[in-house]
RNA sequence: GCGCGGUUAGCUCAGCGGUAGAGCGCCUCUCUUACACAGAGGAUGUCACAGGUUCAAAUCCUGUACCGCGCACCA
């Protein structure tokens, strides 16, 4: 006998294993199927999958598994992603633990780590993708990541093409430059974080020393780079001052007053020091002014240009002294309590400063028109669809994409420069020229760049061999945007690329929408000339039970691979994908995963129920189950609506409606009702075949239909069923999903609900009077419906067997026996005699709270029925079904009173 | 400031025009030969508030409050 519990580990285990050997993920472009494809998003080879990884891999693993069982050339095609500054990030946190740093390497041994890492890292991620049960094909050689040579080659072509038209460029602008990660980033990659800080109002002089002006600030540091002071010069106030000249405090500094109409008179005290080296607004007003770009902060968040005190020290102490000093001097004037949002670094969370620097950038308004195109005209279509008006908002307002980055590991920009011709490169390469050599931040880069991917023999020009690169990378999601068609191998023109381009449908959380999704869009049409995915399914964020993010300062993560391991994989991925509803975040439990563990274990032990019955030599499966009793063709009628509401929800990408209705389906249903039903018939001879044949039959197929949710326990169960299955099919995933057996139109469902209610009925009479459930009982069921009672006289064994009576009589002329209790059921009278052990006052009570209870629902019909505008507006089904509830609940209430009255005597 | 979501049972959430639902938790009973990771039964809701539309509103509209989340601003 199997155990009675159900233990996922060595079945996971198992069949993981053989999945892969097996080469079940494996695709090939078979032109006779219609292919579904996916691409994942690959995971950054940072480390650990996290919930976040598991809810989505989860749903694409249904997604892919119930469309290859539909019989569709289904490829989920596998990869890891480089991961730009994350993956740099965790390498240096490593060098740190040995006290090194990734200068202390140099750029070459860096980068030699960094490879070595990926060989490990990127192993381990595909390995917690298989444990995942994810149907990916994870042998090394159909395993693509963003920095192998084909996806490099992809990366250069996109570069080339952008360059060629233009739409790739350099400038010096201000950028948000993270001092930590030493590097800039675009727009989307600083997150805001309200924060309470103060506004400081700090007095300028004129330059004779006599009262200037006030302004307010919220960076007191930066005054020291100030350039101007800027009024609106509609402002009375200031009106006059426009012109002169301040001296600087701390830096004794003469700067000019001028006049711009982007300042706001009603903020501060409506007078703003011009920064134009340190803040974006102030860059503007500085370009439009002519003036000088005065940079006091590095690119390390240091001081420089200082007057010698303040030089080399960190923002935040020049911001102390300078306050100190301020006030010293009487220069303070007041100090208010204000909140304002600081920008931080998405990668590290750390200040980011705007600065000014030189970077390459990609125009993106050009790009972005037909992408708002495509989405609008719904080429992509999100689900669900509120993400389709913020996703054309955001394409709209977009801004060039800065896509150089200051770091080393990624694609280095495949741009040269001649040291031997090139005069403005050659200044700014410090160090050795060549591999090591690195270039100031912000510095302007050689003025005759060289596109090459691999070193070019000679310079063009000169004939020169004293070439360098560019140092810089490119941006990480500058390759993921090209993903859906680098993964097929563009920019060559493969068969796979024709074949599975576009890609069906792409999976993702909302929170990369922008740095990613709208990329993939606008690259795809930009490079392919086509959408690189007809749909989108965007889901929420993984939080904790209480709708936090998981963070680990919070220490409220929740780990899969802990929870795969104390639970099973089929347990969290049933769960997280039961809460994956609408798009929405999913608050995420330890407890919850204990209820997909039972489920997953309920599901084994019917296996274990209908394993007991099955017997030794499978018998040729009845091609159609014939001669049914009610029960079996209720159970197929539910059966057929489940598979039908699954299919429904699967095409509209409700994967929560499909697992939810299928759990209901097993367990309520299936276990609670025809389980319990078909059990005396499988202790009968003639029976037996007919009702197992059943069983296996709607189990089997309910396996199957569950099978791209929890792969490995239904996969476990059919295989050992299989022969009695009739199934010549090695996996699960080789079968058809099976389908609603087409309508049926019977009258099952309606004649099982009577039984179950006159079931059910009892059971609660019994439970309220307290009626050991261990006690068998003598029940009466009387009625005027006869075609009703002879129903019941055709099926007593479902009232004796679940409702525990032993002697049941079915007849219209029944009365009730002196000592009884009474329950109603649709028009049936059911009582039930009893002995001493019932207390009657207890009954009387009972009916009386009945009784109160139906007249309340009697008196809601009637006061409907009587309302003249409800009978000429309401639609005749629902007036009708009014009329019979109230003709319902009238009898029952007539009968339950004169119960009660002859209960009296 | 603009936009998007949310507010339903103790908790987490479904439902989104016709008599309030699930899971977990709680209470009672039962180790009945698939499963106590179970079975049977039970309690608990002016469906945030205020107006409106409708024969009928948790469900549609408008407004308010509170909570999230984007985007912008942030001298």
């Amino acid at each position: 006998m199997l155990p009675k519990v159900y233990d996922p580990k060595p079945v996971e285990a198992k069949w993981s294993e053989v999945w892969q050997k097996e080469k079940l993920f494996v695709s090939t472009t078979d032109k006779n199927k219609k292919p579904f494809v996916v691409v994942i998003p690959p995971p950054n080879i940072t480390g650990a999958l996290h919930m976040g990884h598991a809810l989505n891999n989860s749903l694409q693993d249904s997604l892919v598994r119930y469309e290859r069982m539909t019989g569709k050339e289904a490829y989920w095609v596998p990869g890891t992603d480089h991961g730009g500054i994350a993956t740099q990030n965790v390498m240096e946190k490593m060098l740190r633990a040995e006290g090194k740093t990734r200068e202390d390497l140099g750029r070459e041994r860096f980068l030699e780590r960094m490879w070595a890492w990926y060989g490990e890292c990127g192993g381990t991620i595909l390995n917690q993708l298989r444990k995942l049960g994810c149907a990916l094909d994870t042998d090394k050689d159909n395993v693509r990541f963003t920095m192998d040579p084909q996806r490099a080659k992809a990366v250069f072509e996109a570069f080339r093409s952008l360059w060629e038209k233009g739409l790739l460029y350099r400038d010096e602008r201000m950028i948000n430059w993270c001092t930590r990660c030493e590097t800039a980033l675009s727009d989307i990659e600083v997150e805001y974080e309200e924060e309470k800080s103060k506004l400081w109002h700090i007095h300028y002089p004129l330059e004779n020393g006599s009262r200037g002006l006030v302004v307010a600030t919220t960076r007191p540091e930066t005054m020291l780079g100030d350039t101007a002071v800027a009024v609106n010069p509609e402002d009375p106030r200031y009106k006059g001052l426009i012109g002169k000249t301040l001296l600087l405090p701390l830096a004794g500094r003469p700067i000019p007053v001028i006049g711009d109409e982007e300042v706001d008179t009603t903020f501060g005290t409506g007078a703003v020091k011009v920064t134009p080296a340190h803040d974006p607004l102030d860059f503007e007003i500085g370009r439009r002014h002519k003036l000088e770009t005065r940079q006091v902060i590095d690119f390390n968040g240091k001081m420089i240009n200082c007057p010698g005190k303040y030089e080399d020290k960190s923002v935040q102490a020049a911001r102390k002294e300078v306050l100190e000093d301020l006030k010293a001097g009487n220069f303070l004037e007041k100090e208010e309590h204000y909140k304002h949002s600081v920008n931080k670094c998405y990668r590290c969370n750390q200040h980011i400063e705007p600065l000014v620097s030189e970077q390459w950038f990609v125009k993106m308004k050009d790009l972005a028109a037909p992408a708002i195109a495509a989405a609008e005209k719904e080429e992509v279509k999100f689900y669900p669809v509120s993400w389709k008006k913020p996703f054309i908002e955001w394409l709209r307002n977009i801004q060039d994409w800065c896509v150089s980055r200051q770091i080393w590991w990624g694609h280095r920009i495949p741009v040269w420069y001649c040291l031997g011709c090139d005069r403005d490169a050659l200044p700014y390469i410090v160090g050795t020229a060549g591999e090591g050599g690195t270039l100031l931040p912000g510095s302007r880069k050689g003025s005759n760049p060289i596109l090459s991917m691999d070193k070019p023999e000679k310079c063009p020009k000169c004939g020169g061999h004293n070439l360098i690169q560019d140092p810089d990378v490119l941006d990480t999601w500058f390759s993921s945007a090209l993903w859906p068609f680098s993964v097929f191998g563009w920019p060559d023109k493969t068969k796979e690329l024709e074949y599975y381009y576009p890609t069906s449908v792409l999976v993702t959380g909302y929170e990369i929408l922008y740095l990613w999704v709208a990329r993939m869009v606008m690259s795809g049409l930009e490079h392919m000339g086509g959408v690189p995915f007809g749909r989108v399914y965007v889901h929420g964020i993984v939080r904790d039970k209480h709708g936090k993010k998981m963070s680990k300062s919070l220490g409220n993560v929740i780990d899969p691979l802990t929870m795969i391991d104390k639970y099973g994989t089929d347990a969290m991925r049933f769960t997280i994908l039961s809460q994956a509803i609408g798009g929405k975040d999913i608050p995420f439990s330890e407890e919850a995963i204990v209820g997909g563990r039972n489920f997953v274990n309920k599901i084994y032990n019917v296996s274990r129920f209908i394993q007991m019955h099955l017997p030794e030599t499978p018998a040729a499966p009845a091609a159609a189950p014939a001669d049914l009793e009610l029960a079996d063709e209720w159970i197929l009628e539910r059966y057929n609506k489940t598979l039908e509401e699954a299919r429904l929800s699967m095409e509209d990408y409700d994967i929560p409606k499909a697992v939810g209705a299928l759990y209901g389906f097993l367990w309520d249903e299936f276990c609670d009702w025809y389980l319990e039903l078909a059990k005396p018939r499988l202790e009968t001879a003639d029976g037996k075949d007919r009702v197992l044949g059943l069983l296996l039959h709607v189990f089997g197929g309910t396996l199957k239909a569950l099978h791209p949710f929890m792969p490995y326990v239904t996969e476990e169960i059919f295989s050992s069923l299989k022969p009695w299955l009739g199934s010549d099919k090695p996996f699960l995933l080789k079968e058809a999903y099976p389908r609603s057996g087409g309508a049926s139109g019977g009258t099952a469902e309606a004649d099982m609900k009577k039984i179950m209610d006159i079931i059910t009925q009892i059971r609660m009479v019994r439970a309220q009077l307290e009626i050991s459930p261990a006690k068998n009982i003598t029940a009466l069921i009387a009625s005027a419906d006869t075609s009703g009672l002879g129903l019941l006289q055709k099926y007593p064994g479902y009232i004796t067997r679940l409702a525990k009576v032993e002697k049941l009589e079915i007849a219209a002329g029944l009365s009730k026996p002196r000592r009884a209790v009474t329950a109603l059921s649709g028009a049936f009278n059911i009582y039930i005699p009893v002995e001493g052990v019932v207390d009657l006052n207890k009954e009387r009570a009972r009916l009386a709270g009945e009784i109160e209870k139906l007249a309340g629902e009697l008196a809601v019909s009637e006061e409907r029925l009587k309302n003249v505008n409800f009978i000429s507006h309401a639609p005749r089904e629902e007036v009708e079904k009014i009329t019979l509830r109230k003709a319902d609940t009238g009898s029952r209430l007539s009968r339950l009173k004169e119960i009660i009255k002859d209960l009296g005597s």
